[in-house]
RNA sequence: GCGUCGAUCGGAUAGCGGCUAUUCCAGGAGACUGUAACUCUCCCGCCAUCAGGCAUCGUGGGUUCGAGUCCCUCUCGGCGCA
């Protein structure tokens, strides 16, 4: 992989990002396709949408196929018949998810509230059921139960790396601790410190295999205390990492603060994820501070429960006011996948829970995000990034 | 006509003498950001200063400390026999 910075406006950047499967010109939307598939989309239609790339999950797929069958079909591109790149990720959110989160309110951008749970460092069966969740964190690793059948599973950094080759992405992630967000000053720096050490362990252990040609990139940690991140992207720039993460979670108002000193000892000719978000308007400060790639389910997941985005903002056709509207999604974009069809027939379909509605609106969602970046892309070089940003959320945001 | 069974929120249901009448669907309003998510939450008789208050199980009576639950009348409907 090899990352070529091509264009400046401020600290936002546009470039490419080359790898074995073709090239990725940032900034881009990667959509995600967590089982190895972009939920309700045809890899075809992922594509022609505009899609550079797409984004699997270590965690599921490990539970469900098995990477071994993955690498017995000859990878994941094989496997899910997708000839573009693939990024997968290291399972890390799902440390948080079905941790600290699980069974909690707590969501990537959830509400800062305080609390004093800490993680326990023991594990077996008893301990996780004893503690409500299905994953619990000690120095070493996580130690699990899936949520598909309850089995007892085990990741460390070396397992993850290990399990990430054989599903064989272009780029992936070291394994990494994501925090809640209202977790306590001291356990984020714990987690963050254990991160490091992990990313360390991740690196070794990547470099030690030879023959890969993937690339691994290292997660920034430090939820949203800014000398948390600052320390955390020092810590990282100055390993060899092929790229960056900016992980974690944080309320919605500290994200500038987070990215500002998440992405500050960034080595500059590096790329950088930002991971799991796909706002617009989170989006145009991740660009603005230099960001050129994002991950995100909100696109698919809001279109399967009847959200579509629009220029004025996301509409819920489930509403009663999109029974009789005769409009398509979005008359500005008539290049939209959901333009042939109206408001209303759209509104019949996920009423009568008729699974064509999450598909339509899926497309539509992830053409309205793919080529929001696009265009934020073609407005950093023409230098007129900040213009673009003010223009796209006066209208979304009023 | 006789007998019998039944009538509970828009629909379907639970409820067999004892707090606030159950659940599902439909309807309404929200939520969703590295996907345990085609999911979840709340509302769905009336009033409400949001604490609560007042109603209500086809109708009208009755028994009882207490009735959707038991008894009688009527209305409507299903079934059976004439």
């Amino acid at each position: 992989m090899k990352f070529k910075k091509t264009h400046q406006d401020g600290v936002a950047r546009a470039g490419i990002i080359e790898t074995a499967h073709g090239d990725i010109h940032t900034p881009a939307f990667i959509p995600v396709g967590t089982k190895a598939t972009v939920k309700g989309v045809h890899p075809h239609e992922v594509k022609e949408i505009g899609a550079q790339a797409v984004l699997a999950n270590t965690y599921h797929l490990f539970l469900q196929p098995g990477d071994d069958l993955i690498k017995k079909h000859g990878g994941l591109h094989s496997f899910m018949n997708w000839n573009g790149p693939i990024i997968t990720d290291s399972g890390g959110f799902q440390v948080f998810s079905l941790g600290a989160g699980f069974d909690k309110s707590v969501s990537k951008m959830g509400e800062v509230k305080e609390t004093s749970g800490r993680t326990p460092a023991v594990f077996d069966e008893s301990v996780l059921s004893a503690h409500g969740k299905l994953a619990i964190i000690d120095e070493e690793g996580v130690s699990f139960t899936s949520h598909i059948d309850g089995v007892l599973y085990r990741f460390t950094p070396e397992r993850s790396v290990e399990i990430q080759h054989n599903l064989g992405a272009d780029i992936f992630f070291a394994f990494d601790e994501c925090t809640s967000p209202d977790a306590e000053y001291e356990y984020q720096r714990e987690a963050m410190e254990r991160t490091h050490k992990w990313a360390e362990r991740s690196l070794t252990a990547h470099r030690q295999n030879l023959d890969s040609k993937q690339a691994i990139f290292g997660i920034v940690q430090g939820g949203r205390h800014a000398d948390l991140r600052e320390e955390s992207s020092k810590k990282l720039g100055s390993m060899n990492f092929d790229g960056y993460g900016i992980g974690g979670s944080f309320s919605k108002e500290d994200l500038g603060i987070a990215l500002a000193a998440g992405l500050k000892h960034l080595p500059e000719d590096k790329p950088r994820h930002l991971l799991g978000i796909g706002e617009p308007a989170d989006m145009f400060e991740g660009v603005a501070q230099g960001i050129d790639t994002f991950d995100c389910v909100a696109a698919t997941r809001l279109a399967r429960n009847g959200t579509a985005y629009t220029l004025d903002g996301p509409i819920d056709l489930r509403k009663s006011p999109f029974k009789e509207d005769m409009n398509t999604i979005e008359k500005d974009l008539p290049d939209s996948p959901a333009t042939p069809y109206t408001r209303a027939y759209l509104a019949h379909l996920f009423r009568a829970k008729e699974m064509l509605g999450g598909m339509i609106v899926s497309q539509h969602n992830l053409y309205f995000i793919l080529r929001l970046v696009d265009d934020m892309r073609g407005a950093i070089k023409e230098g007129k990034f900040e213009e673009f940003r003010k223009e796209f959320c006066d209208r979304y945001y009023a």
